[in-house]
DNA sequence: GTCGTATTCAACCTCAAGGTTGATTACGAA
DNA sequence: TTCGTAATCAACCTTGAGGTTGAATACGAC
């Protein structure tokens, strides 16, 4: 499994994120597929603009898209999700080893949490 | 814990991510503080550059700063990056938890999707 | 006070993101 | 074949992100 994106996966992936639209299409895909008419129904703006939404979407890796006749079912791509929080976590975990390091340098020898 | 950051601060928290120098800037202070200065360093760009960077990282709570005489030390913000996971993984889970019970649903032993 | 260092402020430029509308393609149904 | 539905393509507009340079501010050292 490739967990080390390039920088252009996650400039697209956390850019993709970047955006109430964009999230709240994820959110409906996480309960399953949907065409691009379906997820454009909540929202107050063309289907010409949800559609271009859902391209950026899949140029990040998040969404991928089968073929039913007319329709175009949008997936989720939950590998996508799972390299970015592999990145956050990466250098959230660096940082908080480092500080539990720092303290047991620093605090007289006690107690510590499993 | 506020794990339900609102639109706005989730808009900033992954746009700030969106772009390889913040994201250069957030692995080298999961290594701990650094001034504007050892930030810019690394990079070819101005120092004013790296400032903004600095600040829209600040705008999206994923630094904090501190003063020192005339330097402003850059501290990385761990709980912000938790936020982050917090929101992937919840509907990553929901999906996955979704493809569990179908599968236990629908599947004879058999192919589906990659 | 004056000087040097660290950093920010301000004005400016360029380019792409995100929206619009109108035309076009792709397909199934009648 | 014609019609209706699903979705994309194309041209356009506006705004803000990310960079530049030059001036201003804040502070410690001398």
């Amino acid at each position: 499994m490739d967990l080390e994106p390039d920088d252009d996966q996650l400039d697209r992936a956390f850019l993709a994120l970047a955006d109430p639209v964009r999230r709240r299409i994820v959110a409906r895909l996480s309960r399953g597929p949907a065409t691009v008419n379906e997820l454009a129904a909540p929202h107050a703006m063309s289907l010409q603009a949800v559609s271009k939404h859902i391209h950026v979407l899949e140029q990040a890796g998040l969404v991928t898209r089968t073929r039913d006749a007319q329709r175009r079912p949008v997936h989720l791509a939950p590998e996508a999700l799972e390299r970015l929080t592999a990145w956050i976590d990466r250098y959230r975990l660096i940082h908080e080893r480092r500080f539990r390091t720092l303290d047991a340098l620093l605090t007289p020898p006690q107690e510590q949490e499993p």
